[in-house]
DNA sequence: TAGAAAAACTGATGCGAATCAGTTAATTTT
DNA sequence: AAAATTAACTGATTCGCATCAGTTTTTCTA
């Protein structure tokens, strides 16, 4: 067969969910090594982890919670993506020539972050070659995912891009149709790059459509394969 | 001094031009074994090197020349960004999981290009953890202007991200207020996430303003200060 | 539990920018 | 060098979506 079938990689969604491991390729005196020199703290609901251009000293790993990572700037904010259980943050700042944080953290929900010092990591990554090679292949997953994210913002519109959260939402995150949603519509706004407004509007929109229910936090997807096509841009 | 200065990257900009060398850092048979397993072919203008969704086969080193690396679906396209000598693309295909090209690459100008066979390249990463490190380092560089493209295409308005793609050229590609611009205004268009009739307009304008003069594909920047604080969207 | 503050919601209005429907200029092609 | 094709340009129109200016509901706090 030579026609590709259509990715199932969900090339629309925001929220990274690696089952790749990499602690486990680090031996013993490495992992010890991790340890030593890594603590984890427990952030409340709201709480900002890390800000956007201050200098990079941890690596976050985020053993529970859900958080936004996302760029700031002026008044505007763009969030990059939803992260939960078991992602591993601030990659992006290994970089030579540069040691600032590209992007902010904060959590939605209560959140445990084991912080790793960036130097420790950084050695391991220049010692062991199994596990660079895994964070590069967890970086690319990520980079994946932002070019969805990337194409879905910049050549969708609304109801694209609603649709393509919201599926993300209980697909992703709460692995179920039926889910309290812990961001604002705001929030919302964020992720989709459009106002307020225009959240709440779509979102009345596709509940007289019948394709959701809504009871403010409280959403249920009721006609997944019509939000898929509309996230197909039809 | 705590206030951090407003990081001299060129956010906005698409274009890569890393002096980072990785090839260096092979030792003499890793050497050989790229120069065995790879290929440098010329492509003439307008070729495509790869198309996404294709299983990836090499990674591409640009020797010269200037290509594109786009997204496409549908008929609409997304241009990550330029890339001129000495670029390495491909990358992004290192993905444990995923074989798959997540972008389509293609020249603007007759370019010569090193195909590398993946598999090797691979292994090298995980036998040589310096190779990787810098692997690493360029991966995140990437990253951090995409960010930085996606954040112009989804939080500016089309003349902030003309004047950014316009100073991108003249700083980074030509290095020269004056160049012969290689892409049509349709692939200005997709530069910028905006369609072809409003980049001419917008030039136009910019034209009258005094900020730049063109004539057909010649472009003097006239007010380099002018543009960036366009470009910053005051 | 009342009062304050924040978030959710609604409708009217206006503008940025795409789309459409052309014309003119610049390249290719033969 | 003429014809054909592609790209550059122009103006009119339309519409998606942000913005503004509110009201209502929910959540926080004292």
């Amino acid at each position: 067969m030579n026609t590709p079938t259509e990715p199932r990689v969900n090339n629309h969604c925001s929220i990274f969910d690696f089952e790749q491991s990499w602690y486990d390729l680090l031996n013993d005196a490495e992992k010890k090594l991790i340890d030593e020199h890594s603590v984890s703290l427990t952030f409340k609901k709201g709480e900002t982890v890390c800000k956007q251009g201050a200098f990079a000293s941890h690596i976050y790993f985020l053993e529970e919670g859900l958080v936004k990572v996302y760029l700031e700037e002026r008044n505007n904010s763009l969030i990059l993506t939803l992260s939960t259980n078991h992602s591993l943050l601030g990659l992006p700042s290994i970089f030579e020539g540069n040691n600032k944080l590209p992007y902010s953290i904060s959590t939605y929900t209560e959140s445990k972050i084991r912080m790793i010092d960036i130097q420790i990591f950084k050695q391991l990554l220049k010692q062991n070659p199994e596990f660079s090679y895994r964070i590069i292949s967890i970086l690319n997953e990520s980079t994946a995912q932002i070019y969805g994210r990337f194409f879905s913002l910049t050549q969708k519109q609304l109801h694209g891009r609603l649709a393509d959260i919201l599926l993300c939402m209980a697909t992703r995150i709460f692995k179920n149709n039926t889910f309290e949603l812990p961001l604002s519509r705001a929030d919302l706004g964020d992720l989709t790059g459009m106002s307020t407004e225009s959240v709440i509007r779509m979102m009345k929109e596709f509940k007289d459509d019948g394709l959701i229910d809504t009871q403010c936090k409280n959403i249920v997807l009721l006609d997944v394969d019509r939000l898929e096509r509309i996230s197909q841009f039809g």
